[in-house]
DNA sequence: ACTAGTTATGAAACCCGTTTCATTACTGGA
DNA sequence: TCCAGTAATGAAACGGGTTTCATAACTAGT
């Protein structure tokens, strides 16, 4: 096997120092045009591409990025990481993706994985790390971590670890959404919500419970449940709620999958919807306007949320100033399974 | 801003030589339980952690590899993504995610990023590069890349490339759906395919015309129509179908987008599906069976597809023997959307 | 007590680039 | 023609680890 090419071969075979070589490959001083042409000649002929890790060393700096998520199957985490790849990719950055699934050793496993690969910056998507309630040791091993990488919560929070945030107000997605429902007439509203501790999950509770509360509307109890995010929580979840002796006329969702989810319980039982159960999720996933019912959710822009948590990230790497928290406005998106 | 903590720096305040350090760190000689109390003590006190950077440039395996696709929307991907992620962290592996879009330029430029990277592998899933026809300095460019680093082809195909390949039997896959379809009683059957050159439409309308004609049954050129592979594309090309004056009774779609795309539009026109026309797609990505109806589709056991390919890449890089054709068997799953 | 045989450790080279600093090869002006 | 000043180039250090090879410090055997 032939030893790949460097600097030092084009150097030997072009009868100069390296140096002039790594002047030629990056423009950084001028060189006599004869001696340019040679190595560049010599470049072309071997195909030579400097080995980026030798550079990242002396640089400092990887132009690697990592990007932390639950699960890559919920069509909301892609979307927002198309946002973030081409903002980063037209800065020359590369992203590696994790997924940890929720389990806390495969998250700490991945930090550790991308310290070790001297990443740039890491993005934190609504992980267990974001967790509104989370134990300290948690906190001060992100916290720590902040100190050496730049570190940005998206759609999450983590008190006390000094880690900037972008996110949608799902708080006021949420009321928009509850509100629209009151609007539509809908007095007995039920919530179909993810893990109680997950922050997106407990923000839009809160939303949910508020806007109610501001409308005189009474929120019961047990048409509030909890599942995981996966359609087929949310259809057990749904199938909970049915067994009930009264229902609700509608619900709110924690995510489109659950929503999705919740509305096949529904057909199951050969109910309609929106005429029996009109059912809301959260999000706007591609899936939203092409299911059947169109869903009635909440964008959350998925694409611009990455982007702009890049940004940030960018920002901080270049140790520019960033602000603490930045929020994204959602948009409610009435369709077909609210409306009349 | 304090520097970053090396071996240096540990070694020093221990003591000892950078060696012993090194050698604590990695276990790899015997060090004196005192000196290595002594050195752990100092690694725990710093959080200080190797930089993998460094240590592979001396190992020449940076432990990184790069999965490119054409877009990580299509929940396709995710699967196939998820299985290779899985199979990779295993060995200790990080993934860099490249979507291209089916873009040329995009594609080419990745290849070089995760050269300059020293990526020890790439997998590359059904993009532009993956097309049967393609230009001669493609097939270079990645031929020439291959010499370098393994490179996988999933679902695809690259004459001349000298890539190894791991991918699912489509053509069988749409042989068996044909079959189905025809043992349903259908005669009059439409093929909604992706861009006609990408082999995965190449192969699977192959497996259509032939299933067909093998039982007789004509394949009408105008019922065979070609768009990309999203749901939009899926619902446009139904759309024009459905204006010829003869119109089939059921359809092959070229994945679970393009059906779901097509159902729209059937729906959009008071049609129903199985009723009206039966749609059949391709995949059976997770929204096939939580989708109203439930679509018929092939299973491509995506997340297997990326562990083998993992396993097959892995295999390149350990310069152990590697088969160079690992095919997968699809799997037909009838659902509602073809139903009787 | 002395030697042979381990065990523990350190100095230095290496991986592959970039960059500084010094030196050499030019150019133009007097 | 000679000198100052600029352009082009090279030697060597650096980044942060790992590894080889030699040496130093023990241990055990006689």
């Amino acid at each position: 096997m032939n030893r790949t090419v460097t600097v030092y071969d084009i150097a030997k075979e072009a009868g100069v120092s390296v140096a002039t070589v790594s002047r030629v490959i990056n423009s950084t001083a001028p060189v006599k045009a004869t001696t340019r042409d040679k190595v560049a000649a010599l470049i072309e002929k071997y195909h030579f591409q400097p080995n980026g890790l030798a550079r990242s060393l002396l640089s400092k700096q990887s132009k690697m990025l990592g990007i932390i998520m639950p699960n890559i199957k919920n069509p909301f985490f892609p979307d927002v990481f198309r946002g973030a790849e081409i903002r980063a990719a037209k800065e020359g950055y590369a992203l590696f993706l994790c997924n940890t699934l929720g389990n806390e050793e495969t998250e700490s496993a991945y930090l550790s994985i991308l310290r070790d690969k001297q990443v740039d910056g890491i993005l934190f998507l609504g992980g267990r790390v974001n967790r509104v309630r989370c134990p300290k040791d948690r906190v001060q091993e992100v916290a720590a971590l902040n100190q050496r990488i730049p570190v940005v919560l998206v759609n999450g929070q983590l008190v006390g670890s000094g880690c900037c945030r972008v996110y949608t107000d799902e708080e006021q997605g949420m009321r928009m959404l509850v509100e629209h429902l009151l609007q539509a007439g809908h007095r007995r509203i039920g919530f179909l919500g993810g893990m109680i501790d997950d922050s997106t999950t407990k923000q839009k509770l809160k939303a949910f419970t508020d806007t109610l509360q501001a409308a005189g509307v009474e929120v019961r109890e047990e048409w509030v449940l909890h599942g995981d995010y996966s359609m087929t929580s949310g259809m057990n979840v749904m199938n909970r709620l049915l067994e009930l002796a009264e229902r609700p006329t509608a619900v709110c969702c924690v995510n489109d999958f659950a929503a999705i989810g919740a509305i096949k319980a529904l057909v199951g039982r050969g109910l309609r919807v929106p005429d029996d159960m009109a059912v809301a999720g959260f999000d706007d996933t591609p899936l939203a306007s092409w299911y059947t019912p169109e869903l009635t959710t909440v964008s959350q822009n998925s694409e611009l949320l990455g982007e702009t948590a890049i940004e940030v990230l960018l920002a901080l790497i270049r140790k520019q100033s960033a602000r603490k928290s930045t929020v994204l406005a959602p948009e409610l998106v009435v369709r077909q399974s609210t409306g009349r």
